[in-house]
DNA sequence: GCATACGATATGCAGGTGCTTATTATCTGC
DNA sequence: GCAGATAATAAGCACCTGCATATCGTATGC
């Protein structure tokens, strides 16, 4: 793929802006369910499977072990996850979300993702698929190198 | 697409962790070139035409038009751009990336490629096309709607 | 020519982030 | 049973960012 004046731009000066788009545009859906960008992340990472350690939470979704505390504060209280100790360690904690989250996750999702179907209906349905199927392939892919 | 439970992800979730490791790709080929990542995007920016004013150039590049005036200095002195006086309008600055510069920001930009295209590697090569076709789609349309 | 608007610049504040260190409870190897 | 490792948590530091404000030189409308 090359540019209008024949030069292919870089990934990453491309899916910047996209990607600040995309975030400003779940700002306010995330409000209106009063749930931050990281707890929605969270909520989203959970749903699927719970998991054994809130370490392993943080580095799964990409963010710092001690800075998840307060947002796994928040969801708790508000009920959209537990997080009883583990009896086996009694260290750990064994997050899981709740009925609750999981309907507060899909609500969140289903707006945020009508609205990237906005910025997705651009797109020739072909390369829609091939994008999203790339984009999981890579996301996957980067995953791994972090 | 959908996930392996059969549901679709977010965009914005599959293209942040693939940002994150974009960028801390790119950072030690910044840091051996002695550019700052916006540094590099300054010049990604100048290259191809020049800009009238520095708040066009900021917003151009989704910066705070305060915090790009340091990076404008630091560029400059390095002789990696000019911004003369607009003899037409003596408040504005006419930004232009010197021949140098465009040097650096080939140099820089061939090896964060090199980099990338090992990701892409991972891709079957028509939904590597369509990928950067519809990303290049999706940041020009992102950038209308800041 | 003067009031008003505008471009570049400096500065300060609030919030967010990654990173590091320390503390406490608990587990595990020996 | 004790030493050392590990999980969660708290707290501090350095940095970056968006945002707001202030200043200064310059342009432009009337």
């Amino acid at each position: 793929m090359r540019d209008v004046d024949g030069r292919r731009r870089d990934l990453a000066a491309m899916i910047a802006p996209l990607q600040r788009a995309l975030v400003a545009a779940e700002q306010p859906v995330l409000r209106a369910h009063s749930l931050s960008m990281w707890g929605y992340v969270v909520l989203d990472a959970l749903d699927g499977q719970p998991v054994r350690t809130q370490a392993a939470l943080a580095e799964a979704i990409g963010a710092d072990k001690s800075r998840i505390i307060g947002v796994l504060d928040d969801l708790e209280a508000e009920g959209l996850l537990e997080r009883p100790r583990d009896p086996a360690d009694r260290r750990a904690r064994l997050v899981s979300i709740t009925a609750q989250g999981r309907r507060r996750r899909a609500a969140v999702q289903a707006e945020i993702q009508r609205g990237e179907d906005r910025l997705l209906a651009r797109l020739a349905p072909a390369d829609r698929e091939a994008l999203l199927r790339a984009l999981a392939v890579l996301a996957d892919e980067s995953q791994k190198l972090d």
